[in-house]
DNA sequence: TGGCCCGGTCGATGTCGTCCACAGTGTTCC
DNA sequence: GGAACACTGTGGACGACATCGACCGGGCCA
């Protein structure tokens, strides 16, 4: 993981399909070695080249951020939810909530059928607390703080 | 936004980099075809592909939901937040807080820097809680429900 | 029916990905 | 110090691929 490692995730972000022969120059490399380097990159997980979809633009007009409460055990309630399509992101946390989950609905009434008939009734689940949102301020892809 | 469609994306979430003449068959086109319909999701900006970075394989050891409450426009201070490598993520969000921000940072002393430094000066900032976590559960690229 | 538009296939051309052999560099261990 | 090795980048050859234009067929409307 070195400069032109993050260089190479730089690129990715405007441009996941860059041809290596652009790529390569790009981060001061061959064509071939900056192949390399990202298909080691892909092969250690460190990044996934991906389709983003914006649920907007895909008619998903309701979203909302999820903070619940559990009782027992929540990787069981995350692993619960996350078999739900509405739910595109769960991480388990600590503080005042127990659990995170975002869901995205088409409509406000889904969103409320969503949290009254999906989530309230999964076992262990206590309370459940929900910020809606109608936009997503900021969303980066790249962590690059180091 | 067909069926066809749908199965593109799909794609594109296994592997972004598909050669559009895999890509065609796949989803029962030509690979010409395949690429006129990527290319004009691309466009139209409903899907975007782009290397998406895992945190952890990144030296990001600690992540943290904030939640804020802003006296004032939220959204001058979301951009403000924006401005640092460390928030991947923000929302304006109506419920008991105003402000959703995910953080990622080294260690837990540099959340704890990052809240008491950055954050809580910020002007319109009247309050925060944070939810740390320690690993995502689930992270969805494709919302996928009509 | 005729014309148009949208969206598909097909085929030619040049570009690109892939693989391999080789070169340079830094490290380890006698 | 120097031999052996691992690691990483380079260059080239080949086959696969992207790209673009020409063509084609179904749905739609006058």
């Amino acid at each position: 993981m070195d400069d032109i490692d993050r260089a190479i995730l730089r690129e990715l972000q405007t441009d996941g399909r860059i041809p290596y022969s652009d790529l390569g120059p790009k981060v001061g490399l061959s064509a071939s070695a900056a192949r390399q380097r990202l298909q080691r990159l892909i092969d250690e997980k460190v990044v996934q080249v991906v389709g983003v979809t914006d649920p907007m633009a895909m008619g998903g007009q309701t979203m909302a951020l999820l903070g619940l409460h559990v009782d027992g055990d929540p990787r069981a309630v995350a692993d619960e939810l996350s078999r739900h399509d509405e739910v595109v992101y769960a991480v388990l946390t600590s503080g005042t909530f127990d659990l995170f989950a975002e869901v995205v609905c088409r409509r406000p009434h889904d969103l409320l059928d969503f949290v009254n008939d999906v989530v309230r009734p999964i076992e262990g689940v206590t309370a459940v607390e929900s910020f809606p949102y109608f936009g997503i301020h900021t969303h980066r892809f790249l962590w690059d703080v180091d």
